[in-house]
RNA sequence: GAGGUUGUAGCUCAGUUGGUUAGAGCGUCGGAUUGUGGUUCCGAAGGUCGCGGGUUCGAGACCCGUCUUCCUCCCCA
């Protein structure tokens, strides 16, 4: 009699092979990040709620996974809240704690709390899971890992150039053949904004610029009518629809769309600065795109805004990040710029898997297993076992005396490649026979022409 | 949060206008083979047909509710 079992929808397990996919993935991206001198922190899985709540905008707060009070203050239930229908005020009275939502906000807070520890600029990295309440979808997940990078007490542009080369080396170490770094500055948006006199409407012309290439021009027109934009307004956008050319165009071309906005020409000041200087020093595998329709939902963007998108593949961004001027600004601390950057884990598997990129080593690696033929047989194979051990070589002995179709079967299927053999016949003459379990050739051999081939 | 979609063995799926005892492939386990896996052959186990209610002489199939899956929005990695 079985009992159904399952796991919470958006949530996943991980067999063996995937972890070890995952794990690489992990390590390349933090080998890059102490590369340039980030250093790792960790946050607690779930935060008071007032850290985290309101942080996100008007959506935010439904996504945020809430923890349930127990005990005792389960009595400060606010009972008339309900009653009177204002769910928010009674959710917040029956708790107080909630699983983070991303790894910025509670390192905001951590910069604030520990403000007297460190020392500034600095420069750390953080590869933890959060939480969302989000409908799952295609590479979309309730729990999933974000690897974020950040600078904060800095606003030179220079973060924002090493931060754009870590994307480059990382993901080209990972493989990936092809990618763009999309680069825009909220400061041109802004610009934006004001040369076509609609500076309280940011937001708006932001978000709907953002969909150009989902929903097309004609969509991008409809959105911004609908929130109320002017059309005087609306027409002195549209040249930034149509226009293209190499990223110098692009600036020239905005150097005279902003040549009355102040903060614009600042924001393409800044672009200039970055791709003049990748020029001099050129990326590995990445292209670097200038792209003013990036916009990102995040409202705290100040400065830079990066989004990374990889070639041949359906899938949406792989990597995010920007510059945030007032971040900590929110826990108390004034004047603190940051700039960071965060690789999405999952769905970077996802593309690598989809352009089988894994390296084969990873599953196999070279393991042997000792076949198990009588109480014996241990004292026989922990000698060579534990040389193989001192050289890194993976090991083992099955555990009981079973048929040896049962025990090449585990190794066939754990995808051990060598399987050795130590029995009555080997006993005699003070031999292994080791059998190659891709190629299916047996040798038999000493101890140390054994040890010899494995290592 | 809005709209659509899905659910039958561990997995992928058949199952006719409602009709006797719900099937297949793969996987698992056992055997052919007590010193050889991945190939082959034989056999077996495994199901409250997502859950609850309703219609009917009779429901895996029809109706209602609920949960779940996947998708499109919103938003995001």
């Amino acid at each position: 009699m079985s009992v159904k079992v399952s796991i919470p929808k958006g949530t996943r397990d991980f067999l063996p092979e995937e972890v070890k996919k995952r794990n690489y993935i992990f390590t390349r991206i933090r080998e890059v990040f102490e590369l340039y001198g980030f250093e790792p922190i960790e946050t607690p899985s779930f935060e008071l709620s007032e850290t985290l709540m309101g942080k996100y905008g008007e959506e935010g707060d439904r996504l945020i996974f809430r923890i349930l009070n127990s005990g005792e203050k389960m009595k400060k239930a606010d009972i008339e809240a309900l009653s009177a229908e204002n769910l928010p005020r009674f959710a917040n009275s029956l708790s107080e704690k909630a699983l983070r939502y991303d790894l910025t906000v509670p390192f905001a807070r951590f910069v604030v709390q520990h403000q007297n520890e460190l020392s500034f600029p600095f420069k750390r990295y953080q590869i933890q899971p959060v939480w969302r309440a989000d409908r799952p979808q295609h590479g979309r997940y309730q729990e999933f890992y974000q690897c974020d990078a950040d600078v904060v007490g800095s606003d030179s542009l220079l973060c924002e150039l090493e931060l754009i080369q870590i994307f480059d080396i990382a993901l080209s170490r990972l493989l990936l053949p092809g990618f763009t770094i999309k680069l825009n500055n909220r400061k041109v948006l802004s610009g934006i904004a004001e040369v076509c006199g609609e500076k309280e409407k940011l937001v708006d012309l932001v978000t709907a610029i953002d969909k150009l290439d989902k929903i097309g021009e004609e969509g991008v027109i409809q959105e911004l009518t609908s929130k109320g934009l002017s059309k005087t307004a609306i027409e002195k956008i549209s040249p930034l629809f149509s226009f293209s050319g190499n990223n110098l165009d692009k600036l020239n071309f905005l150097r005279e769309f902003l040549k009355s906005s102040e903060v614009g020409l600042q924001g393409v000041e800044e672009l200039h600065f970055l791709t003049d200087i990748i020029e001099k020093f050129p990326l590995s595998r990445g292209i670097l795109e200038l792209d003013i329709t990036l916009a990102r939902g995040l409202n705290y963007y100040t400065g830079a805004i990066f989004e990374v998108k990889a070639h041949n593949v359906k899938m949406g961004s792989i990597c995010g990040g920007g510059r945030y001027d007032d971040l900590t600004g929110l826990f108390g601390l004034k004047g603190l710029s940051g700039v960071g950057i965060s690789f999405g884990a999952d769905r970077i598997y996802d593309v690598l898997t989809a352009l089988n990129l894994f390296p084969v080593e990873l599953v196999n690696e070279k393991k042997v297993l000792f076949i198990n033929f009588a109480a014996s047989t241990y004292l026989h194979a922990a000698p060579l076992m534990i040389a193989l051990r001192a050289q890194g070589i993976s090991c083992e002995i099955y555990p009981t005396q079973a048929k040896l179709q049962k025990q090449f079967k585990y190794a066939n299927d754990k995808k051990i490649s060598y399987v050795a053999m130590i029995g009555e016949e080997e006993l005699k003459n003070n031999s292994v026979a080791l059998k190659n379990m891709l190629t299916g050739e047996q040798r038999i051999l000493n101890h140390s022409e054994f040890l010899k081939i494995l290592c």
